[in-house]
DNA sequence: GATTGGTTCGACATTATGTAGAATGATTCT
DNA sequence: AGAATCATTCTACATAATGTCGAACCAATC
């Protein structure tokens, strides 16, 4: 009994946003410049982070210009969150009662977008 | 930059949807029972796993008879998935996109359970 | 009071994540 | 071409969470 799912580390999980935030790809030095301003961070280990997030298929890599790479996001941050919802749904045993429960957590303007969304 | 909110293991989560699957509390040795009934794991690996996850407010302890105790889970599997999804949305950025994602991943009676408990 | 049955403590193993220096490889400069 | 650059990949170590128990402890019973 050893094996677990890889969770979301506190970087980890601030690169992505990072990357979110985004318009476009980033390289990794102009990550380092958002992340870590000061200069606290090693370029290295936000590259080290990053090539985590790829083996986790979050992150994906395209040829930048000259020797350089661009990362992005592989799934828009709602995309991400709807997936993770998704998951707790098909474990939550009884759907409708975990329903109920989501849905008197939601402020109303988001139970008005919810219900909207379940409109078509 | 180090410190990250405790997070779920596989034996904690195996041991917790013991707890929920359970009709009521049950002691260390009923768990042990169900989780490792060939007795591949120690008892004592089965309350410590117990002790972390009353820790984190997961679990609670009562007395039962004698000297024993008895473990429950301190929500349901449903609320507890809310809440998780209630979370994923606060983080979501853009909570309507996200629930558009996340319908559009639903099963039709999901969907059809769904509305209902908008519905009120 | 000794034995029994259950819990808490203390410890060590494994894995995930944070963090970065060294090694490698391509691009460019002279 | 050969040297200097500079971005990435490799390798390594630190910390924290989780898995896994044996030993120490304690209360109830014999």
């Amino acid at each position: 009994m050893t094996k677990r799912g890889r969770q979301q580390g506190e970087l980890e999980q601030l690169i992505l946003d990072s990357l979110w935030d985004a318009s476009g790809a980033l390289s990794s030095q102009q990550l380092l410049e958002i992340i870590s301003p000061d200069g606290e961070l090693a370029l290295t280990t936000v590259l080290t982070v990053l090539s985590r997030l790829a083996d986790k298929g979050l992150v994906t890599r395209e040829q930048g210009s000259g020797r350089s790479l661009l990362f992005s996001a592989a799934t828009t941050r709602e995309q991400h969150a709807a997936e993770l919802m998704l998951k707790m749904v098909s474990g939550a045993g009884n759907p409708a009662l975990a329903f109920s429960h989501f849905a008197s957590g939601l402020s109303e303007s988001d139970l008005a977008a919810l219900r909207k969304s379940l409109d078509r």
